[in-house]
DNA sequence: GAGTGGCG
DNA sequence: GTAG
């Protein structure tokens, strides 16, 4: 997959929980909620986001907007120790606008699907790891063959160029792997330029 | 269970 | 249409 760059361990232990940890802290302001799909089904995944606008789901379609589904308030800002990673390991001086969080619990997973919904592809999708191991598929943007990799704690993935477009998914996230998240389970934050610079 | 993929 |  060219334009697909893995960094293992980018984050070493006391960095991953202490993004957790700031993580965790800034959603209390804006709490995990259960998306839907725009056909209605219900996401496995919890969702919530950082940053001037975050990517929602729901009966309407798919969008970045600036303000939590639920509360009607902006979210909440993007952590500094996020806005460097994406300058150094993304490669990208334009800072990111938006950062997801999802949350996956037992059994949440995410079928195969592309980032699409931003204005510029050109911008590079950055994503980090926490918690809990997940199986990770990726396959080229045009569809065919995927391979599966894994996802452990600290770990950051970059799409771009070629793969910025790519289809990726998590097929299952492997429980009990790590005591980092309080209650279990796996935090994805994927950072992503929404608007033009 | 694993892999693939409608999809614009 | 949609990451289900």
């Amino acid at each position: 997959m060219d334009g697909f760059r893995f960094f293992p361990q980018a984050l070493d232990p006391d960095a991953q929980a202490a993004l957790t940890a700031e993580v965790l802290t800034l959603v209390e302001a804006a709490p995990f909620f259960n998306p839907v799909t725009p056909g209605g089904k219900p996401f496995s995944v919890r969702m919530t986001n950082l940053g001037p606008l975050g990517w929602v789901s729901d009966r309407s379609g798919y969008r970045y907007q600036p303000t939590h589904p639920v509360t009607g308030r902006p979210w909440p800002a993007i952590p500094a120790v996020l806005l460097s990673l994406w300058r150094e390991l993304g490669g990208c001086e334009t800072p990111p606008d938006a950062c997801l969080v999802n949350l996956y619990r037992d059994g949440a997973k995410m079928g195969l699907h592309q980032d699409r919904d931003e204005a510029d592809f050109a911008f590079p999708v950055v994503s980090v790891s926490l918690g809990d191991p997940a199986v990770f598929r990726i396959g080229p943007a045009g569809g065919g063959p995927t391979t599966s990799l894994r996802l452990n704690s600290g770990d950051v993935c970059v799409l771009s160029g070629p793969a910025r477009l790519a289809r990726h998914g998590v097929d299952r996230v492997l429980a009990g792997g790590s005591r980092l998240i309080p209650g279990g389970g796996r935090l994805n934050l994927t950072l992503r330029r929404a608007r033009t610079a």
